[in-house]
DNA sequence: CGGGAAGAATTGGTCTTACCATAATGAAGT
DNA sequence: ACTTCATTATGGTAAGACCAATTCTTCCCG
């Protein structure tokens, strides 16, 4: 007899599969991650929340964030929430760290990439940039003169300042990449126990470059964006350079 | 008063790791999975046995199944039960990967990104590349036109000619990276099983472009080079589009 | 006025209980 | 012997409660 006949149709007729609300709600999470609406480092909703919002138990939700945990997707902690991880790390930045413990030359590479992908970053914003993400941008830029104003610039509002023009590219795959670098940089000045831009005079260029990118943003004038932001970072790692040589 | 007592004692000597009971779970279960105690094609047993021999409860036991199906080890069904699935079968995604499988947008923005970058490559490797890079490029375009004759340019190829390219920036981070969205993407390519560039009229395109790039990088016009890579990846870019929007 | 410390609110982690949906099982009827 | 249908076992989901860790708020002290 044929022993196989229910095998051998079988894929033909049922290869449909019952989808949990867990992996629906999963599925949910992982779009609007995707579209960008929670960025790198963002804090989603509470479990309670969710469900919810969802209209589904916790449970439901709770295995649904744990899903995501177990892709690399999040990081929950206890009594913290659940944090939105970078997608690239895994990618980009554990291969990359070996070679980036004290290497000044390294740190100069991948600033000479971030330039022009920030420069890049700028002209599409200029592009697509919508009003709120405009107002974002502004309120780091008045956060910024307020630091100024007592003397340094935090390099946390300067980050954000570049992330938010990232994230005004609505690429979420750019936004995860430039956090990548991002942090990549800031890792390195960490270890180097040191900070490159200490004199007050570097302190309201960098104010001044900022403002002008964003006033070009604010025009959705791109070319004079793209441009404000190359000269910005040519004199960035121009600052680089003269401190990887005189350590 | 010792509220905790009757609980404290049993656990004082041990590491006080933030361990969550589900992990614990899914350890125990991946060991007794890879001790041989249940085979491949084995039904665990059921969620409230497991509970209660283990003395949890059993949400903390579906978190640890699920986690194990997550990583492959285990398939569970409804009414069914938890079968154990052949453990060499299991390969990691990187959390990107996760992402790209199911999404032809993310594709798209991973394919923006590398356009850009590789336009910024091909200007800085007109600028720096050496002889000796120069005749690697060659070397790749001539197989590249045998394969043209044969009727298809191997992804391979292709893939080594911008990889060279990369390398004429002397920028060792850009290489690395621009290689890391290459596999990307083609790991995308390879999950919807699709080829995008099948047609012998694109393929002769796609050789035209690359040519053009050569020969700017040859003649050092940077803004040549610029304008070619640029050009090229904006085709392909639109390809990629059309064939999104096919699937 | 600033800063640290204590307390309140928030949030994830776990347990318990209950009910539903589906697959596996077995008994009854033809 | 086969089909049919009820029973049972098992996974899926929901709701409520409590604990533990974190975060935020407030208040008090210097």
């Amino acid at each position: 007899m044929s022993q196989k006949n229910h095998e051998s149709h079988s894929h033909l007729f049922l290869p449909i599969r019952p989808e949990r609300v867990s992996e629906k709600v999963a599925g949910q999470l992982k779009k609007v991650i995707s579209d960008g609406v929670f960025r790198v480092g963002d804090r989603l909703p509470s479990e309670r929340e969710l469900a919810e919002r969802m209209g589904v138990s916790r449970p439901s939700v709770r295995e649904a964030l744990q899903q995501l945990e177990m892709q690399g997707i999040l990081e929950t902690v206890r009594g913290g929430g659940s944090i939105v991880k970078n997608l690239t790390e895994q990618q980009i930045r554990s291969p990359m760290e070996v070679f980036l413990g004290d290497d000044p030359q390294m740190v100069l590479e991948v600033t000479e990439v971030r330039a022009f992908m920030e420069t890049w970053a700028a002209k599409q914003a200029a592009l697509h940039r919508t009003e709120d993400e405009l107002k974002r941008i502004q309120a780091l830029l008045e956060e910024m003169e307020r630091d100024l104003e007592k003397g340094r610039i935090r390099y946390e509002i300067d980050f954000k300042f570049h992330s938010e023009i990232a994230a005004a590219t609505h690429n979420t795959f750019f936004v995860h990449l430039i956090d990548n670098l991002h942090q990549l940089v800031s890792y390195s000045i960490k270890v180097h126990r040191e900070q490159v831009f200490t004199a007050r005079q570097d302190q309201e260029t960098i104010f001044r470059h900022h403002l002008r990118v964003f006033k070009a943003i604010k025009d959705r004038n791109s070319a004079e964006a793209e441009a404000a932001m190359g000269d910005h970072l040519r004199f960035v790692v121009e600052e680089f350079k003269r401190w990887a040589q005189a350590r």
